[in-house]
DNA sequence: AATGCGGGGTA
DNA sequence: TACCCAGCATT
């Protein structure tokens, strides 16, 4: 049997990473947040009383590393389209990756739509009411779980998001940055921030705090109502001594992947009920001098266009066709003969 | 613990 | 250009 470490060794042992806050630290900074939150809330329709779990549910989906200012209007869009997970559940594939728009990391609609379909299917069309339940969903981590259990269905949760990870870190552990991923010891000493009653508005008014106030970048300390008690502020607001990896864009497989899924997109857009919205494959992967004119021809302007921008990002036939593979793969792309368009 | 995955806004 | 954005899944 193994009885490890001593008994206290769950409760208390000190963890420089997260330092002890007092009782009188913990109320002042809860009041203040609340209190903070409660008129400098930005008015965004998903936290209007009334909306259901799954709107919920799919706006935090789309903020996943995604501006909240560039979420709202796809929101929107996709609530008025599909109002409840039987509805997304029953759509194409092809035209809720197409109504996913630019937001990118489109596997995230995919995921979206896998677990619409466990919860049409086995789950009598209800979203799982608690976070432990949630994460079991696809695309749902330990953030998106704890969000969505807390907002929609009152359970008392800790949301661990970028920005509630950095007001924590540095009003109490005095650093600019928080680490590349939480553990269980930083979920734990954030948990005891969030209070039995208005965890929602706990941990809605923190994360809103940090977006807003505490930003990674600039923050304004100069209107910030906790600076008295910041030991960042304190300690001269040092930055951090690594800095963080930050991916390339031009020139990568992202890039590329991205272009090549426009054009589907495009196609997709053009296409009608007898035009199922492909793109020959040679179109996409053959050099230039050897596509078929007439195939382009063929081809609306709109397309076309999409179509010469993969050309100018690569002329590697062999590397396009590797990345529509993984297109396939990943279930982003479907082949149609010799051709590719969105999956059904 | 590290990597891959989108796309756009901002300084 | 670099950094950042309500992360997740895989290795």
């Amino acid at each position: 049997m193994t009885h490890r470490a001593s008994s206290e060794s769950r409760s208390s042992r000190p963890d420089p990473r997260f330092p002890a806050v007092s009782t009188a630290d913990i109320h002042r900074v809860r009041e203040t947040i609340i209190t903070w939150f409660e008129s400098a809330a930005r008015p965004l329709p998903w936290r209007e009383p009334g909306t259901s779990a799954w709107a919920v549910l799919v706006s935090e989906i789309m903020s996943q590393q995604t501006p909240v200012s560039r979420v709202e209007p796809r929101w929107r869009e996709w609530i008025q389209t599909w109002p409840t997970p039987e509805d997304l559940a029953d759509a194409p594939t092809a035209e809720v990756l197409h109504r996913w728009d630019r937001l990118g990391y489109p596997r995230r609609a995919l995921r979206l739509q896998e677990a619409a379909r466990v919860i049409a299917d086995e789950l009598d069309g209800r979203v799982p009411g608690t976070a432990a339940e949630l994460e079991r969903l696809p695309g749902i981590g330990s953030y998106t779980a704890a969000a969505v259990a807390s907002f929609a269905h009152g359970e008392r949760t800790t949301v661990l998001d970028t920005n509630v990870r950095r007001v924590l870190i540095r009003l109490f552990a005095g650093r600019d940055r928080p680490s590349a991923s939480p553990g269980r010891a930083e979920t734990r000493w954030a948990g005891q921030f969030v209070p039995e009653a208005d965890h929602d508005k706990w941990n809605a008014g923190v994360m809103e705090f940090g977006a807003l106030v505490c930003t990674a970048k600039s923050p304004d300390c100069e209107s910030c109502p906790l600076s008295d008690i910041c030991a960042w502020q304190r300690a001269g607001q040092p930055p951090s001594a690594v800095k963080p990896k930050t991916q390339k864009w031009a020139g990568t497989d992202r890039q590329l992947r991205g272009a090549i899924m426009d054009v589907l997109k495009s196609a997709h857009e053009q296409s009608n009920g007898d035009n199922a919205g492909s793109v020959s494959l040679d179109l996409l992967t053959a050099s230039t001098a050897e596509v078929d004119p007439e195939l382009l021809d063929a081809l609306p302007a709109h397309t076309s266009t999409k179509l010469d921008r993969v050309r100018d990002l690569s002329a590697d036939p062999d590397r396009v066709g590797r990345l529509i593979d993984g297109l396939i793969s990943d279930g982003l792309a479907a082949r149609d003969d010799d051709a590719l368009r969105l999956p059904g």
